[in-house]
DNA sequence: AATTTGACGGAGTATCTATTTCACGGAATT
DNA sequence: AATTCCGTGAAATAGATACTCCGTCAAATT
C-alpha cells in the first residue's frame, strides 16, 4: 500500500530545476534554433544530468510546449479574444487600419527572433507548428476585426492577411526605413491590397 | 618517376558514379531538406560506398555547390544578363509590369519546392545562401529593368522587390486564386507599392 | 605479359545523440 | 528513529553520423 506523500519542500527544489531547464532550453533555442538543440546541450547548459532532464520532460515536444508557454507570455501575441477590445471605439476605417498596423508591427518586433527561428523548424516540430498557427490565428482575427466594418470580400481580407504576414514584414524590414515611414508604407500597402483584391 | 596516365575509359565510369551521387543527393535534398541529408543516406541511395562519396565530394559544401549547378539549370533562374533582353521592345509601363510578374511567377512556380527548402537551410549552408543570393540578384535585376523607364525612387524599387519576393509569393499562393486572378492581383499590388513608397 | 595507377567499397574509428539504468541521499511520512 | 519515497546525476547502452584506412581489381601504360 503506497503511503501518501504530499511533498512540500522538495516541490520547490524540483520546480527550480524545472525552471533552470526551461531557461537553458530557451537560451539554446535562441542561439541555434529548436531542431538543432540536443538534450545533452540542454542538460549541460542547465548544469544537471540528462536523466533529470528526461524526468521533467520525456520528449522534445513536452519541452517545446512548456517553453512555448513562457515564450507566449513574453511575446504577448495577438489573440482572437483581444481583437474585439483592441478596436473598440475606433469608428474611422483609417484609424482602425493604423491601429492594426501598429499592433501587428509591435508584435512582430517583440517576437522577431523567435518567430524567425520557429518558422524555420515548424515543419519538423509539431509543437512549433501549433504555436505558429495560434499566432497566425490571432493576427488573422485582428485583421478580420479591423476590416469588419468595411464589409470586404473574402479575397480582400485574404490579401490583407498576406501583406500582414511575418514573412512580408521581414521583407519590408529589410528596406531599413525609419519607423514612421515604414508604418506609413505598410498602411498604404494594405489600403491598396484591399482595393486590388476586391473585384477579381 | 610517375608514369603519365591519361585515363579514357575509367573517366567515363567515374563521371557516371559522380552523376549517380548527384542524382541521389538532389533526390534526398528534395525529400528531407539539405541540412538533414547525411552522407550515409546519399551513399546508400546512390548504391556506393561512403569512401567513394568522400572521394568525389570531400565536404557537404562541394556537394551542394555541384548540385546547385544542376538545379540552377533545371530551375532556369532569372539572371541579370537576361533582364535587359526580356524587356526589350516593351515600351508601355504596364506591359513591362505584366512581363515582370509573369516571368517571376513562372520562375517561382518552377522552383517552388527547392526555393522553399533552400530558404530553410540557407543560414546553415553557405553554398545555399550564395545560391539564393544569386537568385535574388536576378529577380532584383528584372525588377530594376522593368521599372527603369519610370524613374522611380530607391524606396519604390525596394518596395516592389519586397512584393516580388519569394516569401510574399508563397503567401499570395496560399490564397489559392486561379492563375489569372492571382496574376492580376500581383500586378495591382505592385502598382500600389510603387505609389505607396514614392513620397515617403 | 608485366607493371603501375587509381577508383572503389568493406570495415574500421571517433564522436554525437537519444534513452535507460541504478545507486545515492535528502525529504516526507509513520 | 525508522522507513518509505523520489529527484538527482554519473555512467552505461545503442544507434546514428562524420570521416578514414586499406586491400582489391580492372584499366591504363610500358
Amino acid at each position: 500500500m503506497p503511503r501518501e506523500y504530499r511533498m512540500t519542500k522538495r516541490a520547490d527544489a524540483s520546480r527550480e530545476t524545472r525552471e533552470r531547464i526551461m531557461n537553458a532550453t530557451m537560451q539554446l533555442h535562441d542561439e541555434k534554433g529548436v531542431a538543432r538543440t540536443t538534450f545533452a546541450d540542454i542538460a549541460k547548459r542547465a548544469g544537471i544530468g540528462q536523466a533529470t532532464l528526461y524526468r521533467h520532460f520525456p520528449s522534445v515536444g513536452d519541452l517545446v510546449q512548456a517553453c512555448g508557454g513562457h515564450v507566449w507570455v513574453e511575446m504577448r501575441p495577438l489573440t482572437p479574444d483581444n481583437a474585439a477590445v483592441a478596436f473598440k471605439g475606433l469608428t474611422d476605417p483609417t484609424a482602425r487600419l493604423e491601429k492594426l498596423v501598429d499592433e501587428v508591427d509591435a508584435f512582430f518586433s517583440r517576437g522577431e527572433l523567435r518567430l524567425h527561428l520557429a518558422g524555420r523548424d515548424r515543419e519538423l516540430v509539431p509543437e512549433l507548428d501549433q504555436f505558429l498557427s495560434a499566432v497566425e490565428a490571432g493576427i488573422s482575427a485582428y485583421v478580420g476585426e479591423a476590416l469588419a466594418p468595411m464589409k470586404l470580400s473574402k479575397q480582400s481580407i485574404a490579401a490583407v492577411n498576406a501583406v500582414m504576414s511575418f514573412p512580408m514584414w521581414q521583407q519590408l524590414r529589410r528596406m531599413k526605413l525609419p519607423a514612421q515611414k515604414s508604418r506609413q508604407l505598410t498602411i498604404r500597402l494594405i489600403s491598396c491590397a484591399i482595393g486590388a483584391a476586391q473585384d477579381l
